[in-house]
DNA sequence: CTATAATTTCAGTAATTCCTGAAATATCTA
DNA sequence: TAGATATTTCAGGAATTACTGAAATTATAG
């Protein structure tokens, strides 16, 4: 099977911009001619497109796979297995969102964590201890927004993206609307 | 210059860490260490905390300063260059999503425009152009959306966060208002 | 159960990236 | 401007990562 020239660019750029993220060129290309090809391949279709091994193919699928990636099915009447990118691209982005969580940034909020049980024992050790916290609130205070707004649907999550900044008008709104129903949450101003 | 084990812990851990993002283990210390270092240090210190070779902390400095996270200063009375990394986590958050946008997500749009002009021949090339399209645009949301919010100061911006998913309930109110003041942008509900 | 087809594993090699020491260049001071 | 100090460059070696082909394993059909 081969590319055209549309596809075959994409599949290019991807391979390249593929090691700028942990993922090696193979991974890359493997992942945009699934993702732009109309019906699912086997491992075979792949390996003779992009000329790759067949070996090389087995293992950039089964890294895609542990990315939750790409979706493993079976076409009636036939053995082999075929192979294809999941078509909601929201569902994509929060896939591809999570595990990079799971990978880049769980791991460093616990060593964060782990490591600001100390207590600092110097005058250094307590501005580096600080600094950990600091690090430690953004990041969380992040991953908590993403988690939380991830699990809007996509029509509404978009709506929210669309609105941006504006959204801070809101704020304001919401100061007032707190404060006028005697709430508990009044902020300071 | 020797570390306690509070900060070697945190060093090493972003070391590793740097080899999933694009980063070396060696730029990833030496920026652990700036930023946890109560003052600027300059390269010899740098190398001999890290044991590093002098030019590999040369090397290292330079690629974050590309990435604007170091800033180079000088002592009085002190020929040598000294470093440090910004203090508000906020403004790191932030250089380090445009660098990176500029770096991972800008070239791929770029790609994604040029490939999208060019008008698909046949079906299977409709569809890869349709999923194109649908990559450009989602990236295109994100990122705009990014680039907004981001220009809010940060105390803002945290009540933003802060706000999360809950911010969507704004969006009906939202919805209510301008229909109430009769603007035109109502959407069909 | 056997033969065949499909997939995975893995040892070895290729390619890339990282790091060092030496030399070159740049900057300062006296 | 000479001499000393500081920084960068870069060729080559070390370490890591990527990729292949052959062999092993697994799955299926007859």
């Amino acid at each position: 099977m081969n590319m055209t020239s549309l596809v075959q660019s994409f599949v290019l750029h991807f391979g390249e911009m593929g090691s700028r993220w942990g993922i090696s060129r193979t991974v890359g290309q493997i992942y945009a001619l699934l993702y732009v090809s109309p019906k699912p391949l086997n491992a075979d279709e792949i390996a003779e497109t992009l000329d790759f091994s067949r070996s090389n193919v087995s293992m950039g699928l089964k890294e895609l796979e542990s990315w939750r990636l790409v979706r493993l099915q079976h076409l009636p009447g036939d053995r082999r297995e075929y192979f294809s990118a999941p078509e909601d691209v929201w569902t994509i982005f929060r896939t591809l969102a999570e595990e990079r969580r799971k990978r880049e940034i769980d791991p460093t909020l616990t060593m964060l964590r782990s490591t600001l049980m100390d207590t600092p024992a110097s005058a250094d050790e307590r501005y580096a201890h600080a600094r950990l916290r600091e690090m430690h609130d953004l990041i969380e205070l992040v991953t908590t927004w993403f988690n939380d707004v991830q699990r809007l649907d996509q029509k509404t999550l978009a709506q929210l993206l669309k609105l941006g900044s504006k959204a801070q008008k809101f704020l304001a709104l919401k100061d007032k609307l707190t404060l006028a129903s005697g709430t508990k949450s009044a902020t300071k101003r």
